[in-house]
DNA sequence: CTGTTAGCGCGTTCAT
DNA sequence: ATGAACGCGCTAACAG
């Protein structure tokens, strides 16, 4: 920078704003500077800037996984948001493992960057309460945190869940099974007492939950229920992991869906429309979710807000018919046959971009 | 850390020695640092430790999009390797556009990130050549640079793709189109190029590259080629989006797979197994790719090579036989009855973690 | 409108 | 084995 002052004939602290973009320079000498910086290929070192100015223009994000396309299109959300604002993003993994997020944290905490969005690891998360994090904005996704002083971007899972299996229900369906992955997620929970509201209100009996792991535990955890005596007609899977578990259950049990089992699920797949049958889901809106989040971040970091009660936003979630569930029985897999039924959301959030 | 150094009694220096794990400390002052730095909950601070220290010990990785489910896998696979080194990882999108990856090299040039993993957009790559990046270890993937400096890792695309274009052609076809997406993408090229030679090495006629973009132009293209004179009997999907496409546009045509048309194309599903036919692909080896890459740029980093010929590292593809080629034809979508033919490597790179 | 002074939080270079 | 001074590259806060 020295060289380019020494160049442009001036002092460092006008190249200093020139680059900042600051009003005070005239456009004779700002021009002066510009050129010295394009001769000179002068590249200014961000890490100095941020260490001065006390802000990096970094955000990060972490997400249990990055090939879950749940997490990557939210990731993806985030990033387009942090670019149109100028920000980069720091992006980790924490493999829904809490000791491996904290430990991220605790880096990005000393990488001062400005603002996080977690989708946080099952467990106890109060050390988000230690004072290192009173100075960083955090925002999480798809799971709130205890703590209410965290904005968070949620969809109402249960009366996702609830719509569904009242779906089913209309079927005509009595033994109705429910399939999930780890208990200790937030939105398993949710999703299953949503399920469970589902079947008390109609008088039927909630199936016990069904952990489904692994491919082999799905067909094992599947057989058992359709070869007992009072055998399940009926199936919801709680995500887009446990629906490829339990299509690829029911397609190794040669089992004919919706004839011999109806099935529906949380998650859209990007086939749903293209897997015979078509399937029946609840469609979550992955994007918009990521970027709430990310336009509420900003809206922190902006404002320099640290509110003691944050923002919990709900995003409308959609019922999505299609033929697995037992509608359009004999319709071709054509996505125009399917009708789309709008979730009441609890509290419709608008999003205004910032800047 | 001047408090945390008032606290111990001891001067800054040695708290900095303590933090880098310098030898020359005592253990009795170690220890009275230690309990400072708990007391006081000190952080150091990285940014000021990349300045002064000239490396940040973080890396960029810049793919197309993370929505896409082979990016995103490479950059899960990226993310840890370098969570292994204790890196951490800026990600940005480019969108496959030039101008934004260049904005964004550029930014990370700025940042002094250490090392940088690129899935390079189509364009003029030239703009690496600048003074400006020869200070920062490069690996591209999935796509190769112009200039050799820079290590990349790859699979034999033509190769790949005309393993499987033979394979349709062992099946009596002899009429088979290729679709893609846009025909500047490295990937595309090479890919067609497998498809030409297939064909003409049988003495067949290499049918025009098909551009499909979006669903509907596949349904308007493949209904074409379907339903003219000399119609196709048997088609390859370049990549995992044109194979959604691909299937999604049958369906809608209401064209039974293999028997009116067989199908086979590039990359593995993860529902591949579950769709009706199952899908008879070229696969590649995603996350190693992601990992490769990964353990190329950390080589580099450790041993500050700048080599002025860059490696080459090419993984191997398989085949994978299923259904919807015309073998098993009658098989229920059981992933048993897959058969795994794998590719000859031009060079198989064995790949020892470091560290 | 522009320059000067000071210091962001560390680590390297010398001393001791 | 430990500490003091200096500087990494930049910008906030004041002068002029």
């Amino acid at each position: 920078m020295a060289d380019v002052a020494r160049l442009a004939g001036v002092g460092k602290m006008t190249v200093s704003r020139v680059l900042s973009g600051s009003a005070n320079v005239s456009d004779a000498t700002a021009d002066r500077v510009h050129r010295a910086i394009g001769m000179l290929n002068y590249q200014p070192n961000e890490l100095a800037r941020s260490l001065r100015s006390l802000h990096s223009r970094t955000i990060a994000v972490i997400v249990p996984y990055l090939y879950d396309s749940f997490f990557a299109t939210c990731a993806h959300a985030i990033s387009t948001v942090a670019k149109q604002h100028g920000y980069s993003v720091i992006l980790t993994t924490s493999d829904e493992e809490q000791e491996t997020e904290q430990r991220q944290t605790n880096l990005m905490v000393r990488r001062r960057i400005d603002g996080m969005v977690i989708i946080p690891a099952p467990g106890d998360d109060r050390y988000l309460r230690a004072e290192m994090y009173s100075r960083v904005h955090i925002v999480t996704l798809d799971r709130p945190l205890a703590d209410p002083r965290f904005d968070s971007v949620l969809v109402n899972n249960s009366a996702g869940t609830k719509m569904a299996v009242e779906h089913l229900i209309g079927h005509g369906h009595r033994r109705i099974g429910f399939l999930g992955v780890g208990r200790e997620l937030y939105t398993m929970k949710a999703r299953y007492a949503g399920y469970r509201q589902a079947m008390m209100r109609a008088g039927l009996a909630a199936e016990p939950y069904m952990e489904c792991r692994t491919p082999e535990q799905a067909v094992e955890q599947i057989g058992a229920a359709l070869n007992r005596g009072q055998p399940l007609s009926a199936l919801f899977a709680a995500n887009n992991l446990t629906t490829r578990y339990l299509l690829h259950a029911l397609n190794t049990l040669h089992v004919d869906v919706p004839e011999q089992v109806a099935t529906a699920g949380f998650d859209d797949l990007d086939v749903a429309d293209i897997l015979q049958p078509t399937l029946t889901v609840v469609r979550q809106p992955v994007y918009q979710i990521g970027e709430a989040a990310a336009n509420l971040l900003f809206e922190r970091i902006l404002r320099r807000e640290f509110p003691s009660t944050g923002r919990r936003v709900v995003l409308p979630l959609e019922l999505v018919v299609r033929s697995s569930c037992g509608c359009h029985a004999n319709a071709q897999g054509n996505s125009k046959a399917a009708e789309t039924v709008p979730a009441r959301a609890e509290r419709a959030a608008a999003h205004s971009r910032q800047n």
